[in-house]
DNA sequence: ATGAAGTATGCAAGCGCTTGCATTCCGCGA
DNA sequence: TCGCGGAATGCAAGCGCTTGCATACTTCAT
């Protein structure tokens, strides 16, 4: 190819000015048409769009962000991508905010030291709203959160003393209410295997104490490292199994680590839920689908992306939050595991 | 709270003039301090990294990109973020990229009408890189990636025809060579099962051409729409199986697909591998720890993570690109499934 | 002493947009 | 015919940084 014209620098990408030059208006009318196409005429509208096509402009958000103060993007930070609970979360409130002209972009915040790092390259960008998946302990990334100026929703749990926004559940009252349940239901001896993470400790924590209060024996408690992978919830199922103990119940942090149980109790040659049976949490789609249809709590990932990204609506449109702190509860269903 | 000093305004951001101020010294010492500290003395290195701390200083990476044309973040597309088999990839070169002082960010691309607009929305961030893991079909859109001006990286695939950069393995080897493999077990009747995407597809052609070619029947094959759901993967195997199908081996597309089939086939009182064997793909974490840990095809999603992430880096350093297509090949697993 | 060759810093011109305000152009009632 | 209000557009001043170039100050070898 020749290329009949000189163009500026064939490189470069096509500013503004460039679409401006070629529809024969000014660079204002320009962004005008892009965001407030109401409010040109419109004969120039169709110039400056045939125009647009023509040079194929792509507008640079970085500088359209730093004119007028609204980068017109969420950031969601998770702790991991990987087989994450937050996922239909992400998945609702990104669909959401696409159609209103935001894009959301996840990012990992994971424990450690480039935690920091992180946190200032996501805030630097100056999101329109952040959605923090974890809870954040560290006070100090607590207030830069709450300095940032960008809208903070905390999801997924519901914080004493929220940065800002909160759309969530009570990780108590599920253990409380997990507890009575399974008590309801005649169990003796429950097991907790239990993930490390801070949620899946309150929740056990919760499910002990109102377990003693309802007459039983302090429960014994299990812990492995993650919570999605199957070999260590295996293992520990089976030390404690093969350390004698008795349990009739075992009560799991997340669906994967319920799964993983049902497969170690048939392995051993354990009915389920006859000989042992196993409780989850999540209501992930594998729960309802494997070899024994999981008895666990269901939560409603998609209504807490969708409560966020009204809350952020909202803020973006300058209406008052009525109620920064959205309780989405949650309901134990009762399937074939327990 | 009183406030002991007057603000400039309580509420607005600090700016890099508030801490040069603060420091006294220019604007742009407080600019190299935070980008290049070498170049800068010490004893104003640290003067103006306390006015910093002081201030609370977030740097506007808006403007800095916008001045730079550098935007130190790269954008990964992907088709879903829920349970994919790229959860190894992006982790690894969140990490990489982390290092370097670059941001990582997914945003979901998924089919349909959205599809467009979230690409500008990303491309008109002006990305440092951006990493496609759906193969992208649309000629338009990769006519706009490639003219974005951005580093492009097709993973997960080999096109014949790439935009810019790929770091991948040919799906067609896989299929020949589970086709191989497979065959040379000694099974006779494999059954397809293969969810609908692009490349699955690919593989499962393969298989097919392959199996033919080393004198076996043409292969039976049925498809369900996700990779990731059990039900349907079971239903399927179900309906091939009460019609009377007869297979041998069950080939699937993913690791997910796999599980399903094994869970499948003992629901019915079938042994995994003498009655039916099952064949996956992905080695996700869950193959070589359920039930029946699953022969498969083993990806190293995290190498092509470190590969696309060192491609990235060479681009930003300038660096010549030797080999701009990796092929970071495949291993059969032969575990117990098949 | 003296000039060359660094260092360390400041100056100021942008980067590509947005937006308040000014200007121009109509149509229309008086 | 004239003036007025509103619609459509243009002007130009930033937004908060980066960076090439100029300036000022050191340090040394001569």
């Amino acid at each position: 190819m020749t290329g009949r014209k000189a163009k500026p620098s064939s490189d470069a990408q096509p500013t503004l000015e460039d679409v401006a030059r070629r529809a024969g208006v000014s660079t204002a009318t320009v962004s005008r048409v892009v965001n407030t196409p109401g409010k040109v005429a419109k004969a120039t509208v169709e110039r400056v769009q045939a125009a647009i096509a023509k040079t194929g402009y792509v507008p640079n958000l970085l500088a359209g962000g730093l004119a007028s103060s609204r980068s017109r993007f969420v950031a969601a930070l998770v702790p991991s991508i990987a087989s994450s609970v937050f996922n239909d979360t992400m998945e609702a409130m990104s669909r959401a905010l696409t159609e209103e002209g935001y894009l959301v972009m996840l990012a990992l915040l994971d424990e450690g030291p480039g935690h920091a790092g992180v946190l200032d390259a996501v805030l630097g960008r100056r999101p329109d709203g952040v959605i923090l998946t974890s809870i954040e302990d560290d006070d100090a990334i607590r207030l830069k959160l709450k300095r940032s100026g960008s809208p903070i929703i905390e999801t997924w749990g519901l914080p004493a003393n929220p940065i800002d926004l909160a759309v969530g559940f009570s990780h108590r009252d599920v253990g409380r209410d997990v507890a009575r349940h399974v008590k309801d239901l005649g169990y003796k001896r429950p097991l907790l295997l239990s993930a490390g993470m801070r949620r899946a400790r309150e929740r056990t924590e919760a499910f002990a104490r109102a377990w003693v209060k309802l007459g039983g024996a302090e429960p014994a408690k299990t812990f492995v490292e993650s919570p999605t992978r199957y070999r260590p919830a295996r293992e520990a199922l089976r030390g404690f199994l093969d350390a004698g103990g008795k349990p009739d119940i075992v009560i799991c942090s997340s669906d994967w680590l319920a799964d993983a149980c049902v497969v170690e109790a048939r392995a051993r040659g354990m009915k389920v839920p006859s000989d042992l049976a196993v409780f989850g949490f999540g209501d992930t789609h594998a729960s309802s689908e494997g070899a024994v249809p999981l008895s666990t709590v269901r939560i409603d990932g998609a209504q807490i992306g969708h409560a966020a990204a009204r809350m952020l609506l909202d803020r973006a449109a300058g209406r008052k939050i009525t109620d920064p702190i959205v309780d989405v509860g949650f309901e134990i269903l009762d399937r074939e595991s327990a």
